[in-house]
DNA sequence: CATGCTATTCAACGTTTGTTGAATACACAA
DNA sequence: TTGTGTATTCAACAAACGTTGAATAGCATG
Protein backbone atom coordinates (compact mmCIF):
# COMPACT_ATOMS: atom_id res chain seq x y z
CA UNK A 1 0.00 0.00 0.00
CA UNK A 2 0.73 3.96 -0.79
CA UNK A 3 2.94 5.23 2.15
CA UNK A 4 0.43 8.49 2.07
CA UNK A 5 -3.23 7.47 3.71
CA UNK A 6 -6.00 7.61 1.39
CA UNK A 7 -7.64 10.92 2.25
CA UNK A 8 -4.13 12.40 0.60
CA UNK A 9 -4.39 9.83 -2.27
CA UNK A 10 -7.72 11.49 -2.98
CA UNK A 11 -6.71 14.80 -3.18
CA UNK A 12 -4.07 14.13 -5.23
CA UNK A 13 -5.80 11.92 -7.94
CA UNK A 14 -8.52 14.88 -7.57
CA UNK A 15 -5.81 17.35 -8.39
CA UNK A 16 -4.44 15.64 -11.18
CA UNK A 17 -7.93 15.12 -12.67
CA UNK A 18 -9.42 18.36 -12.15
CA UNK A 19 -6.61 19.91 -13.47
CA UNK A 20 -6.55 17.99 -16.90
CA UNK A 21 -10.04 17.89 -17.45
CA UNK A 22 -12.10 20.38 -15.33
CA UNK A 23 -14.78 20.11 -12.93
CA UNK A 24 -17.36 18.14 -15.12
CA UNK A 25 -14.75 16.23 -17.02
CA UNK A 26 -14.07 14.34 -13.76
CA UNK A 27 -16.02 11.73 -12.07
CA UNK A 28 -15.88 11.06 -8.44
CA UNK A 29 -15.67 7.28 -9.85
CA UNK A 30 -12.38 8.02 -11.62
CA UNK A 31 -10.74 9.69 -8.71
CA UNK A 32 -11.78 6.46 -6.56
CA UNK A 33 -10.30 4.11 -9.00
CA UNK A 34 -6.91 6.78 -9.31
CA UNK A 35 -6.73 6.85 -5.48
CA UNK A 36 -7.35 2.99 -5.05
CA UNK A 37 -10.20 3.72 -2.86
CA UNK A 38 -14.38 3.04 -2.56
CA UNK A 39 -16.20 5.87 -4.64
CA UNK A 40 -17.96 6.52 -1.23
CA UNK A 41 -14.73 7.21 0.40
CA UNK A 42 -14.17 11.00 -1.13
CA UNK A 43 -17.87 12.00 0.12
CA UNK A 44 -17.19 10.70 3.65
CA UNK A 45 -14.60 13.00 4.09
CA UNK A 46 -15.09 16.12 1.46
CA UNK A 47 -19.55 16.00 1.21
CA UNK A 48 -19.86 16.77 -1.94
CA UNK A 49 -17.86 16.75 -4.95
CA UNK A 50 -17.90 20.71 -5.44
CA UNK A 51 -16.56 20.89 -1.62
CA UNK A 52 -13.94 18.08 -2.85
CA UNK A 53 -12.82 20.78 -5.40
CA UNK A 54 -13.07 23.59 -2.67
CA UNK A 55 -10.36 21.35 -1.03
CA UNK A 56 -8.24 20.42 -3.54
CA UNK A 57 -8.13 24.41 -4.53
CA UNK A 58 -7.39 25.76 -0.99
CA UNK A 59 -5.02 22.76 -0.04
CA UNK A 60 -1.81 24.79 -1.09
CA UNK A 61 -2.78 28.01 -1.69
CA UNK A 62 -1.13 29.29 2.03
CA UNK A 63 2.14 27.86 1.14
CA UNK A 64 2.41 29.04 -2.62
CA UNK A 65 0.94 32.32 -1.08
CA UNK A 66 3.68 33.07 1.72
CA UNK A 67 6.43 31.86 -0.53
CA UNK A 68 5.18 34.20 -3.02
CA UNK A 69 5.16 36.53 0.24
CA UNK A 70 8.37 36.00 1.39
CA UNK A 71 9.86 36.53 -1.64
CA UNK A 72 8.68 39.82 -2.41
CA UNK A 73 9.69 40.99 1.25
CA UNK A 74 12.80 39.70 0.42
CA UNK A 75 13.16 42.00 -3.03
CA UNK A 76 11.80 45.01 -0.25
CA UNK A 77 14.41 44.45 1.70
CA UNK A 78 17.53 44.49 -0.65
CA UNK A 79 16.06 47.25 -1.88
CA UNK A 80 15.66 49.32 1.19
CA UNK A 81 15.46 52.03 1.85
CA UNK A 82 14.17 52.58 -1.63
CA UNK A 83 11.32 50.50 -3.95
CA UNK A 84 12.52 47.42 -5.73
CA UNK A 85 12.93 47.47 -9.47
CA UNK A 86 9.34 45.88 -11.41
CA UNK A 87 11.90 43.50 -12.50
CA UNK A 88 12.46 42.45 -9.38
CA UNK A 89 9.03 42.53 -8.16
CA UNK A 90 8.07 40.15 -11.25
CA UNK A 91 10.95 37.83 -10.29
CA UNK A 92 9.38 37.43 -6.68
CA UNK A 93 6.28 37.28 -8.82
CA UNK A 94 6.93 34.00 -10.88
CA UNK A 95 10.19 32.56 -9.39
CA UNK A 96 8.43 30.89 -6.46
CA UNK A 97 5.65 28.56 -8.87
CA UNK A 98 9.31 26.71 -9.61
CA UNK A 99 8.71 25.06 -6.71
CA UNK A 100 6.80 23.30 -8.76
CA UNK A 101 9.89 21.83 -10.32
CA UNK A 102 11.85 22.00 -7.42
CA UNK A 103 10.69 19.89 -4.63
CA UNK A 104 10.31 17.17 -7.60
CA UNK A 105 6.37 17.18 -6.34
CA UNK A 106 4.18 16.43 -9.28
CA UNK A 107 1.07 17.83 -7.37
CA UNK A 108 3.11 21.12 -7.13
CA UNK A 109 2.85 20.73 -11.38
CA UNK A 110 -1.32 19.78 -10.92
CA UNK A 111 -2.20 22.42 -9.15
CA UNK A 112 -0.57 25.36 -11.18
CA UNK A 113 -2.28 23.42 -13.91
CA UNK A 114 -5.73 23.77 -11.42
CA UNK A 115 -5.30 27.56 -11.02
CA UNK A 116 -4.59 28.08 -14.37
CA UNK A 117 -7.85 26.49 -15.44
CA UNK A 118 -9.85 28.27 -12.97
CA UNK A 119 -7.99 31.80 -13.34
CA UNK A 120 -9.46 31.26 -17.45
CA UNK A 121 -12.53 30.30 -16.45
CA UNK A 122 -15.20 33.16 -16.30
CA UNK A 123 -17.66 30.38 -14.23
CA UNK A 124 -15.11 29.43 -11.59
CA UNK A 125 -12.70 32.13 -11.59
CA UNK A 126 -13.25 35.29 -10.48
CA UNK A 127 -14.91 34.29 -7.30
CA UNK A 128 -12.85 31.67 -6.26
CA UNK A 129 -9.44 33.12 -7.14
CA UNK A 130 -10.40 36.34 -5.13
CA UNK A 131 -11.24 34.54 -1.94
CA UNK A 132 -7.64 33.01 -2.02
CA UNK A 133 -5.51 34.99 -4.09
CA UNK A 134 -6.74 39.12 -3.79
CA UNK A 135 -4.75 39.76 -0.48
CA UNK A 136 -1.28 38.87 -2.44
CA UNK A 137 -1.96 40.38 -5.51
CA UNK A 138 -2.98 43.93 -3.80
CA UNK A 139 0.37 43.95 -2.02
CA UNK A 140 2.24 42.97 -5.28
CA UNK A 141 0.23 45.87 -7.20
CA UNK A 142 0.96 48.24 -4.27
CA UNK A 143 5.08 47.59 -5.28
CA UNK A 144 4.66 48.38 -8.65
CA UNK A 145 2.44 51.61 -8.17
CA UNK A 146 5.89 52.45 -5.53
CA UNK A 147 8.12 51.72 -8.54
CA UNK A 148 6.38 52.98 -10.96
CA UNK A 149 5.72 56.97 -9.83
CA UNK A 150 3.00 58.69 -11.61
CA UNK A 151 1.64 55.80 -13.10
CA UNK A 152 -2.21 55.67 -13.49
CA UNK A 153 -3.93 52.52 -11.74
CA UNK A 154 -6.27 51.88 -14.84
CA UNK A 155 -2.96 51.15 -16.42
CA UNK A 156 -1.75 49.50 -13.60
CA UNK A 157 -4.50 46.79 -13.09
CA UNK A 158 -4.45 46.20 -17.44
CA UNK A 159 -0.45 45.57 -17.16
CA UNK A 160 -1.15 43.37 -14.19
CA UNK A 161 -3.66 41.46 -16.46
CA UNK A 162 -1.49 40.51 -18.65
CA UNK A 163 0.69 39.15 -16.77
CA UNK A 164 -1.40 37.01 -15.34
CA UNK A 165 -2.36 35.83 -18.92
CA UNK A 166 0.72 34.79 -19.72
CA UNK A 167 1.54 33.65 -16.41
CA UNK A 168 -1.73 31.56 -17.15
CA UNK A 169 -1.50 29.75 -19.98
CA UNK A 170 2.21 29.27 -18.89
CA UNK A 171 0.67 27.16 -15.81
CA UNK A 172 -1.57 24.73 -17.94
CA UNK A 173 0.85 23.46 -19.80
CA UNK A 174 -1.31 23.08 -22.97
CA UNK A 175 1.96 21.96 -25.01
CA UNK A 176 0.80 24.68 -28.02
CA UNK A 177 4.38 26.04 -28.20
CA UNK A 178 5.70 23.08 -28.00
CA UNK A 179 4.03 22.27 -31.45
CA UNK A 180 4.32 25.61 -32.98
CA UNK A 181 7.86 25.91 -32.10
CA UNK A 182 8.79 22.32 -33.56
CA UNK A 183 10.04 21.61 -30.24
CA UNK A 184 12.37 24.50 -30.15
CA UNK A 185 10.75 25.64 -26.63
CA UNK A 186 9.07 23.43 -24.43
CA UNK A 187 5.96 23.83 -22.03
CA UNK A 188 7.03 22.28 -18.98
CA UNK A 189 10.27 24.24 -19.06
CA UNK A 190 9.24 26.69 -16.10
CA UNK A 191 12.45 28.51 -16.09
CA UNK A 192 12.75 29.21 -19.80
CA UNK A 193 8.94 30.88 -19.65
CA UNK A 194 10.07 32.87 -16.58
CA UNK A 195 13.41 33.72 -18.08
CA UNK A 196 11.64 35.49 -21.04
CA UNK A 197 8.50 36.48 -19.03
CA UNK A 198 10.17 38.83 -17.00
CA UNK A 199 12.20 41.58 -19.34
CA UNK A 200 9.06 41.08 -21.12
CA UNK A 201 6.60 41.98 -18.58
CA UNK A 202 9.00 44.47 -17.25
CA UNK A 203 9.26 46.66 -20.29
CA UNK A 204 5.58 46.29 -20.84
CA UNK A 205 5.05 47.48 -17.50
CA UNK A 206 7.43 50.77 -17.82
CA UNK A 207 5.88 51.24 -21.41
CA UNK A 208 2.25 51.56 -20.21
CA UNK A 209 2.86 52.82 -16.98
CA UNK A 210 5.67 55.41 -16.86
CA UNK A 211 4.79 59.09 -18.45
CA UNK A 212 7.33 59.84 -21.45
CA UNK B 1 -40.96 31.13 -33.99
CA UNK B 2 -37.45 33.04 -34.20
CA UNK B 3 -36.06 33.82 -37.55
CA UNK B 4 -32.99 31.11 -37.76
CA UNK B 5 -32.94 27.59 -38.60
CA UNK B 6 -33.15 25.36 -35.68
CA UNK B 7 -29.45 24.31 -36.77
CA UNK B 8 -28.47 27.22 -36.28
CA UNK B 9 -30.57 28.05 -32.67
CA UNK B 10 -28.20 24.71 -31.80
CA UNK B 11 -25.28 26.24 -32.68
CA UNK B 12 -25.49 29.30 -30.85
CA UNK B 13 -26.80 27.98 -27.71
CA UNK B 14 -24.20 25.05 -27.98
CA UNK B 15 -21.32 27.97 -28.40
CA UNK B 16 -22.69 29.97 -25.37
CA UNK B 17 -23.47 27.17 -23.03
CA UNK B 18 -19.48 25.60 -24.15
CA UNK B 19 -17.87 29.00 -23.98
CA UNK B 20 -19.43 29.69 -20.03
CA UNK B 21 -19.16 25.67 -18.82
CA UNK B 22 -16.96 24.06 -20.97
CA UNK B 23 -17.97 20.50 -22.60
CA UNK B 24 -18.62 18.65 -20.29
CA UNK B 25 -20.21 21.20 -17.69
CA UNK B 26 -22.79 21.31 -20.68
CA UNK B 27 -26.06 18.60 -21.28
CA UNK B 28 -27.02 18.19 -24.80
CA UNK B 29 -30.50 18.51 -22.70
CA UNK B 30 -29.58 22.47 -21.56
CA UNK B 31 -29.00 23.00 -25.19
CA UNK B 32 -31.97 21.70 -26.65
CA UNK B 33 -33.67 23.48 -24.29
CA UNK B 34 -32.16 26.82 -24.75
CA UNK B 35 -32.58 26.51 -28.71
CA UNK B 36 -36.34 25.34 -27.97
CA UNK B 37 -35.61 22.25 -29.85
CA UNK B 38 -35.90 18.50 -28.72
CA UNK B 39 -32.86 16.73 -27.44
CA UNK B 40 -32.61 14.40 -30.50
CA UNK B 41 -32.10 17.02 -32.85
CA UNK B 42 -28.69 18.25 -32.35
CA UNK B 43 -27.90 14.24 -32.80
CA UNK B 44 -29.53 14.88 -35.66
CA UNK B 45 -27.66 17.31 -37.36
CA UNK B 46 -24.22 16.83 -36.14
CA UNK B 47 -23.85 12.96 -34.51
CA UNK B 48 -22.20 12.83 -31.31
CA UNK B 49 -21.49 15.68 -28.65
CA UNK B 50 -18.02 16.24 -29.80
CA UNK B 51 -18.71 16.82 -33.28
CA UNK B 52 -21.21 19.09 -32.04
CA UNK B 53 -18.17 20.89 -30.33
CA UNK B 54 -16.08 20.68 -33.36
CA UNK B 55 -18.75 22.10 -35.54
CA UNK B 56 -18.87 25.53 -33.15
CA UNK B 57 -15.65 25.55 -33.11
CA UNK B 58 -14.84 25.19 -36.83
CA UNK B 59 -18.17 27.55 -37.48
CA UNK B 60 -16.74 30.72 -36.97
CA UNK B 61 -12.87 29.99 -37.80
CA UNK B 62 -12.37 30.90 -41.28
CA UNK B 63 -14.03 34.61 -41.12
CA UNK B 64 -12.22 35.31 -38.03
CA UNK B 65 -8.86 33.90 -39.96
CA UNK B 66 -9.46 35.71 -42.54
CA UNK B 67 -10.23 39.32 -41.13
CA UNK B 68 -7.12 38.71 -39.20
CA UNK B 69 -5.18 37.51 -42.03
CA UNK B 70 -6.45 40.77 -44.25
CA UNK B 71 -5.11 43.51 -41.46
CA UNK B 72 -1.87 42.24 -41.62
CA UNK B 73 -1.60 42.41 -45.51
CA UNK B 74 -3.19 45.94 -44.89
CA UNK B 75 -0.04 46.76 -42.22
CA UNK B 76 2.34 45.18 -44.60
CA UNK B 77 1.08 46.73 -47.98
CA UNK B 78 1.11 50.03 -45.64
CA UNK B 79 4.91 50.14 -44.54
CA UNK B 80 6.53 48.48 -48.43
CA UNK B 81 8.89 48.36 -49.17
CA UNK B 82 9.65 47.89 -45.31
CA UNK B 83 8.46 45.59 -42.40
CA UNK B 84 5.58 47.11 -40.24
CA UNK B 85 6.34 48.03 -37.10
CA UNK B 86 5.98 45.39 -34.08
CA UNK B 87 2.60 47.35 -32.93
CA UNK B 88 1.29 47.43 -36.60
CA UNK B 89 1.76 43.98 -36.35
CA UNK B 90 0.10 42.91 -32.96
CA UNK B 91 -2.69 45.87 -34.14
CA UNK B 92 -3.31 43.81 -36.90
CA UNK B 93 -4.01 40.56 -34.79
CA UNK B 94 -5.62 41.63 -32.36
CA UNK B 95 -8.55 44.51 -33.49
CA UNK B 96 -10.11 42.50 -35.33
CA UNK B 97 -11.15 41.28 -32.80
CA UNK B 98 -13.16 43.51 -32.14
CA UNK B 99 -15.67 42.35 -34.50
CA UNK B 100 -17.41 41.07 -31.68
CA UNK B 101 -18.45 44.15 -30.32
CA UNK B 102 -19.22 46.03 -33.76
CA UNK B 103 -21.29 43.21 -35.62
CA UNK B 104 -23.63 43.71 -32.51
CA UNK B 105 -23.61 39.97 -32.23
CA UNK B 106 -23.66 38.34 -29.26
CA UNK B 107 -22.20 34.89 -30.68
CA UNK B 108 -18.45 36.33 -31.80
CA UNK B 109 -18.14 36.95 -28.35
CA UNK B 110 -19.45 33.37 -27.06
CA UNK B 111 -17.10 32.46 -29.97
CA UNK B 112 -13.87 33.76 -28.73
CA UNK B 113 -14.39 32.93 -24.86
CA UNK B 114 -14.66 29.17 -26.31
CA UNK B 115 -11.35 29.88 -28.40
CA UNK B 116 -9.92 31.46 -24.84
CA UNK B 117 -11.36 28.30 -23.26
CA UNK B 118 -10.11 26.12 -25.60
CA UNK B 119 -6.17 27.45 -25.54
CA UNK B 120 -6.15 26.95 -22.35
CA UNK B 121 -6.41 23.66 -22.16
CA UNK B 122 -4.35 21.17 -22.06
CA UNK B 123 -6.90 18.28 -22.70
CA UNK B 124 -8.14 20.18 -25.93
CA UNK B 125 -6.06 23.27 -27.01
CA UNK B 126 -3.02 22.10 -28.72
CA UNK B 127 -4.46 19.73 -31.16
CA UNK B 128 -7.63 21.32 -31.73
CA UNK B 129 -5.85 25.37 -31.69
CA UNK B 130 -3.31 23.83 -34.11
CA UNK B 131 -5.95 22.38 -36.83
CA UNK B 132 -7.45 25.66 -37.32
CA UNK B 133 -5.41 28.60 -36.27
CA UNK B 134 -1.46 27.50 -37.16
CA UNK B 135 -1.41 28.52 -40.36
CA UNK B 136 -2.20 31.97 -39.58
CA UNK B 137 -0.45 32.43 -36.52
CA UNK B 138 2.86 31.33 -38.65
CA UNK B 139 1.86 34.26 -41.11
CA UNK B 140 2.28 36.36 -38.22
CA UNK B 141 5.53 34.81 -36.80
CA UNK B 142 7.04 35.68 -39.85
CA UNK B 143 5.67 39.17 -40.17
CA UNK B 144 7.35 39.43 -36.36
CA UNK B 145 10.62 38.15 -37.22
CA UNK B 146 11.03 40.19 -40.32
CA UNK B 147 10.16 43.88 -38.09
CA UNK B 148 12.78 41.77 -35.25
CA UNK B 149 16.11 41.25 -37.56
CA UNK B 150 18.49 39.34 -35.49
CA UNK B 151 16.16 38.01 -33.34
CA UNK B 152 16.28 34.36 -32.39
CA UNK B 153 13.44 31.99 -32.72
CA UNK B 154 13.14 30.31 -29.61
CA UNK B 155 12.71 34.57 -28.13
CA UNK B 156 10.17 35.19 -30.55
CA UNK B 157 8.36 32.02 -29.87
CA UNK B 158 7.93 32.88 -26.17
CA UNK B 159 7.08 36.70 -26.89
CA UNK B 160 4.40 35.09 -28.87
CA UNK B 161 3.04 32.57 -26.07
CA UNK B 162 3.09 35.65 -23.35
CA UNK B 163 1.24 37.29 -25.82
CA UNK B 164 -1.43 34.68 -26.48
CA UNK B 165 -1.38 33.95 -22.76
CA UNK B 166 -2.58 37.78 -22.09
CA UNK B 167 -5.08 37.41 -24.94
CA UNK B 168 -6.54 34.30 -24.10
CA UNK B 169 -7.22 35.77 -20.28
CA UNK B 170 -8.64 38.60 -21.95
CA UNK B 171 -11.13 36.57 -24.33
CA UNK B 172 -12.19 34.66 -20.96
CA UNK B 173 -13.89 37.43 -19.49
CA UNK B 174 -13.53 36.27 -16.37
CA UNK B 175 -14.21 39.47 -14.24
CA UNK B 176 -11.61 39.55 -12.36
CA UNK B 177 -9.61 42.50 -13.42
CA UNK B 178 -13.25 44.37 -12.73
CA UNK B 179 -13.04 42.59 -8.89
CA UNK B 180 -9.68 43.73 -8.21
CA UNK B 181 -9.90 47.27 -9.66
CA UNK B 182 -12.90 47.50 -8.08
CA UNK B 183 -14.83 48.81 -11.09
CA UNK B 184 -12.06 50.69 -12.63
CA UNK B 185 -11.23 48.69 -15.20
CA UNK B 186 -13.95 46.13 -17.24
CA UNK B 187 -13.37 42.45 -18.97
CA UNK B 188 -15.85 43.55 -21.68
CA UNK B 189 -14.38 46.51 -22.48
CA UNK B 190 -12.07 44.77 -25.53
CA UNK B 191 -11.36 48.47 -26.79
CA UNK B 192 -9.39 49.40 -23.43
CA UNK B 193 -7.73 45.69 -23.42
CA UNK B 194 -6.53 46.00 -26.23
CA UNK B 195 -5.16 49.86 -26.29
CA UNK B 196 -3.32 48.91 -23.14
CA UNK B 197 -1.61 45.15 -24.71
CA UNK B 198 -0.29 46.73 -28.19
CA UNK B 199 2.23 48.88 -26.41
CA UNK B 200 3.15 46.04 -23.43
CA UNK B 201 3.23 43.59 -25.87
CA UNK B 202 5.45 45.89 -28.16
CA UNK B 203 7.75 47.00 -25.75
CA UNK B 204 8.23 43.43 -24.62
CA UNK B 205 8.90 41.49 -27.62
CA UNK B 206 11.54 44.93 -28.12
CA UNK B 207 13.26 44.16 -25.02
CA UNK B 208 13.45 40.60 -25.38
CA UNK B 209 14.00 40.14 -28.85
CA UNK B 210 16.84 42.98 -29.96
CA UNK B 211 19.73 42.80 -29.32
CA UNK B 212 21.25 45.38 -27.43
C1' DC C 1 -11.56 -8.77 25.97
C1' DA C 2 -14.82 -5.19 25.53
C1' DT C 3 -15.75 -0.49 24.06
C1' DG C 4 -15.90 3.28 21.22
C1' DC C 5 -14.38 5.99 17.38
C1' DT C 6 -12.72 6.67 12.86
C1' DA C 7 -11.89 4.95 8.40
C1' DT C 8 -13.40 2.27 4.81
C1' DT C 9 -16.22 -0.65 1.97
C1' DC C 10 -20.59 -2.52 0.28
C1' DA C 11 -24.81 -2.19 -1.94
C1' DA C 12 -28.16 0.36 -3.62
C1' DC C 13 -31.11 4.54 -4.63
C1' DG C 14 -33.15 7.79 -7.87
C1' DT C 15 -31.49 10.92 -11.63
C1' DT C 16 -29.48 12.24 -15.50
C1' DT C 17 -26.69 11.22 -19.35
C1' DG C 18 -25.82 10.50 -24.62
C1' DT C 19 -27.77 8.03 -28.11
C1' DT C 20 -31.02 5.59 -31.17
C1' DG C 21 -35.14 3.71 -33.94
C1' DA C 22 -39.58 4.56 -35.01
C1' DA C 23 -43.20 7.87 -35.75
C1' DT C 24 -44.74 12.33 -37.41
C1' DA C 25 -44.75 16.85 -39.70
C1' DC C 26 -43.50 19.50 -43.51
C1' DA C 27 -42.15 21.08 -48.04
C1' DC C 28 -42.01 20.46 -52.77
C1' DA C 29 -42.12 17.75 -57.26
C1' DA C 30 -44.74 14.87 -60.27
C1' DT D 1 -53.39 14.01 -54.90
C1' DT D 2 -49.72 11.15 -54.25
C1' DG D 3 -45.07 10.47 -53.47
C1' DT D 4 -40.41 11.51 -51.61
C1' DG D 5 -36.89 13.26 -48.95
C1' DT D 6 -35.64 16.11 -45.17
C1' DA D 7 -36.49 17.93 -40.65
C1' DT D 8 -38.29 17.26 -36.30
C1' DT D 9 -40.36 15.01 -32.40
C1' DC D 10 -41.48 11.04 -29.50
C1' DA D 11 -40.35 7.37 -26.56
C1' DA D 12 -37.21 4.63 -24.70
C1' DC D 13 -32.67 2.40 -23.86
C1' DA D 14 -28.59 1.00 -21.12
C1' DA D 15 -24.95 3.19 -18.81
C1' DA D 16 -23.02 6.25 -15.71
C1' DC D 17 -23.75 9.73 -12.36
C1' DG D 18 -23.47 11.72 -7.24
C1' DT D 19 -25.00 10.50 -2.98
C1' DT D 20 -26.50 7.86 1.09
C1' DG D 21 -27.31 4.29 4.97
C1' DA D 22 -25.92 0.28 6.66
C1' DA D 23 -22.22 -3.02 7.34
C1' DT D 24 -17.32 -3.99 8.31
C1' DA D 25 -12.62 -3.37 9.55
C1' DG D 26 -8.81 -1.30 12.34
C1' DC D 27 -7.15 0.44 16.18
C1' DA D 28 -6.72 2.87 20.12
C1' DT D 29 -8.11 3.19 25.23
C1' DG D 30 -10.24 1.29 29.24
Amino acid sequence: MSESSKRDRILDTAEALFAERGFDGVTLRQIAVGAGVDVALASYHFGKKLELFRAVFERRAPELNSARLNALHAAQTAAAPGSPTVEAIIEAFLRPLELAQETGDPGWTHYLALVAYINNSAYWGSRMMSDLFDELVREFIAALQAALPGARDEDIYWCYHNLSGALTLTLARTGRIDRLSSGLCRSDDFPAAYDHMIPFVAAGFREVCLPK
